[in-house]
DNA sequence: GAAGCATTAATA
DNA sequence: ATTAATGCTTCT
């Protein structure tokens, strides 16, 4: 009998001798509440019911059965209906849940609720559903398309309906029109018809030959082929540069793993779900792949949640919440851009699905594979204490060359709107040979601030903390914080002056620049701003890589995934703020964004040079990065950590209060320090104001906790958390958890 | 004194 | 989180 066996049999047994059902409901209240079971056989442990909560109904999960309860006969009571007679999660995927509540310190039931599709939530039944599809009628089967000759969206329809029956869900990705449905509809050639889905079983066919791989790549896929082959709960981390064929080596290894029979969970950042990554798996392989992306209807996303548990879907992609689809038989979890941001959740249950991975791997006995050019200190500590196993891809592909890394010392520098000689200079060389040129800002709109010249106001957003950014082309003040909006002032709002002046440079005022230094060559700007329109994005993409613009500027956007063969001279121009920052992660996130940048130069034939524009080049990690590359950074930053206590080498919790009231916020956290201190393997660091000490309107405080045993730091939160949820000064202000935060701000 | 809005308590 | 009960202000 194996160990799921085991604790299911368990789950079975409890049920039958218990008088209270334990229920974890969605609200954020780290307790569970007992019930009356309706009839005890059949309250599986993970199953839904429909329960009386205050004055209304809920759906809850059921989490556990007991002979006691605390609760008075009165005040108890029954539960409404019963919506599984299952369990709604496998038995090693519901030990994941628990443990996730428990180490994120989170509500159970918010933790359930947020691991099951939204239909589920709802109380939807776990099962498939009929489907619409368009099939032909027999007028249609004998209508020749030659018919449908001046209309080309039916014409185009119909011959997709010949060639098999069509999903009506799939109409928007095969980009048909409902027009030209209604049309062929109304002809009588096709009509829709409610089936069931199928699902045949799959094998781990090619779809086409896996690419040669080069030394390097061979190396990896053997070295994780072979560990693979022991079917463990091992990590790996790829440490594989831009280009160095990553995937090449995921599809590969894969490909082994199918043909065992067993499932892939592949997750990728939000931005990195694209078509294009979704196409390369769909082209190597001929199984069925689920991709679970934002688009999704709550339907399409059960049905998704549904293939995946029965093992109909051999293939799982998606973005973080996908951590939680069940799989029949998992063989992999393959993480690319481990290191992305986007992988911990920064609101409501803050899990990483990174490390959630990595334990779901060893709950469930099956291997994880990290992928990244630029790897998390957190990752290389744990490969260099054994805990991963680290494969290394350090050549390009094909004929990819390295870069050539340049600092330019802005202090001795006259400057043109935030452009270097030294960089005016490089780009007329490199545009001139006829090349393509990538200018880096993380700031977009006109300038980050409004100034007056004779007073010296500034506009500064009313709710927010922070000053409103000039965005020139709607003409309005924008806050990136809040979203509030006004017009452009002509006159200054303290002393009416006209003498307005603008500070810090944005894109737009950037790709203005562009048109006076370089009249001659075209540029174009790509961040949220000028790629709203959907499709805008890639519209401009492909008309960059057709050579129809020389420049390119703009934020974040152009730093993730997109290849741009032509482009020989990147840079960054303004990257100070990371270096002097108090977040401590500032100075890795810069590494990470500068690798990843450098990655879009001289992917093709041609040679790259990439550019750091900084008041502060004797910084030493800037220096580590540039002479001796992201490994030895890497190293000098882990370093770094280690002397300071800080993670990997050291636990961190954050508390975070918000309220409208300055006072209420701050006291509240000062409540839960006063508590603490007594603690002495944890340290209280605050209460502080944020990094944005005031956010639409709201004031907002931290409290860090920090401990070198993470036991330390869970006992602690363990016994300190429900005293906190009681705290008077809790109704004046609302407070979060954030344990191993990420982001300070 | 009712209506309207903010605050507080309770959820089994 | 959500809801109802309670408290407080305001207006007729």
């Amino acid at each position: 009998m194996t160990t799921a066996d085991q604790t299911q049999q368990q789950r079975l047994d409890s049920e039958n001798t218990a008088a209270y059902v334990q229920v974890a409901v969605p609200v954020p209240m780290r307790r569970v509440f007992d019930y009356l079971p309706v009839r005890k056989a059949e309250l599986a442990i993970g199953a839904r019911v429909k329960v009386p909560f205050g004055h209304r109904r809920v759906i809850g999960y059921v989490v556990g059965h007991s002979t006691t309860t605390q609760v008075s006969a009165e005040q108890l009571k029954a539960i409404t209906a019963v919506t599984d007679a299952q369990p709604l999660w496998p038995d090693s995927l519901w030990r994941l849940l628990l443990w996730s509540a428990t180490y994120y310190q989170h509500p159970l039931g918010e933790v359930l609720a947020h691991a099951a599709p939204i239909a589920l939530r709802q109380g939807q039944a776990p099962a498939y559903q009929q489907t619409k599809q368009l099939e032909l009628t027999p007028a249609g089967e004998i209508c020749d398309l030659t018919e449908l000759k001046g209309a080309p969206q039916q014409q185009r329809l119909l011959a997709r309906v010949k060639r098999e029956p069509l999903a009506v869900s799939a109409l928007a990705a095969e980009d048909l029109r409902p027009a030209a449905v209604k049309a062929l509809k109304d002809k009588g050639l096709i009509r829709e018809t409610q089936v069931m889905p199928e699902f045949a079983a799959w094998t781990a066919s090619l779809a086409e030959e896996p690419h040669q791989l080069n030394p390097q790549q061979a190396v990896a896929v053997a070295a994780i082929n072979t560990g693979l082959a022991e079917q463990n709960a091992q990590t790996w981390l790829v440490e594989g540069v831009t280009g160095s064929g990553k995937t090449e080596v995921y599809l590969q290894i894969m490909h082994k793993v199918l043909l065992r029979g067993q499932q892939v969970l592949v997750m990728v950042p939000e931005i990195g779900l694209t078509p294009q990554t979704v196409q390369r798996f769909r082209n190597r392989f001929d199984v069925p792949v689920i991709v679970l992306h934002s688009g999704l209807s709550d339907n399409e996303r059960l049905l998704g949640w549904l293939q995946a548990r029965d093992g109909h879907a051999a293939i799982v992609l998606g973005t973080r919440s996908a951590i939680f689809t069940p799989l029949a038989n998992p063989g992999l979890i393959i993480i690319d851009e481990e290191h992305d941001a986007s992988f911990k959740q920064q609101d409501g249950f803050r899990y990483n699905a990174r490390d959630l991975a990595i334990k779901r791997a060893h709950l469930e006995n099956f291997a994880v594979v990290l992928g990244s050019a630029t790897p998390s200190l957190e990752s290389l500590a744990n490969v260099r204490a054994g805990r991963y196993q680290l494969v290394q891809l350090a050549n390009r592909a094909g004929q990819g060359q390295p870069v050539k890394n340049l600092l330019v010392d802005l202090k001795q520098q006259r400057l043109q709107q935030g452009l270097s000689e030294t960089l005016i200079a490089l780009m007329t060389k490199h545009l001139s040979a006829g090349n393509q040129v990538l200018l880096f800002l993380n700031r977009r709109g006109y300038a980050s601030a409004l100034i007056c010249h004779e007073c010296g106001w500034v506009s500064e957003c009313q709710r927010c903390h922070a000053n409103m950014t000039v965005h020139q082309q709607t003409h309005t003040l924008q806050c990136h914080h809040c979203g509030a909006q006004r017009r452009l002032p002509r006159q200054c709002g303290g002393c009416g002056s006209t003498q307005l002046i603008t500070r810090g440079l944005g894109t737009e005022q950037l790709e203005e620049t562009m048109q006076h230094l370089f009249p001659d060559y075209k540029a174009i700007r790509i961040d949220r701003d000028s790629t709203r329109r959907k499709g805008q994005l890639e519209d401009y993409l492909t008309a960059v890589n057709r050579g129809e613009y020389q420049i390119l500027l703009g934020t974040q956007m152009l730093a993730k995934g997109h290849h741009f063969p032509e482009v020989t001279l990147v840079a960054l121009l303004d990257v100070d703020g990371a270096l002097y920052s108090s977040d401590f992660r500032a100075p890795e996130r810069l590494a990470q964004l500068y690798i990843q940048v450098a990655g879009r130069a001289g992917r093709a034939a041609k040679k790259g040079t990439v550019v750091l524009q900084t008041h502060h080049p004797e910084h030493p990690l800037i220096q580590e990065l540039i002479n001796n590359g992201y490994q030895n950074f890497a190293l000098s930053a882990l370093e770094e950590r280690a002397q300071a206590m800080l993670p990997p080498y050291a636990a961190m919790a954050l508390l975070r209060a918000e309220a409208d009231d300055a006072v209420a916020a701050e006291a509240l956290l000062m409540a839960m320090a006063d508590r603490l201190q007594q603690q002495t393997d944890v340290a209280v660091i605050g209460p502080m104001p944020a990094i944005l000490a005031r956010r639409a309107g709201r004031y907002r405080f931290q409290l860090l906790l920090h401990a070198t045993e993470r036991k330390a730091l869970h006992r602690v939160l363990h016994q300190f958390l429900p005293q906190f949820e009681t705290l008077p000064e809790g109704r004046k202000a609302r407070w979060s958890l954030d344990i191993d935060p990420q982001d300070f701000s």
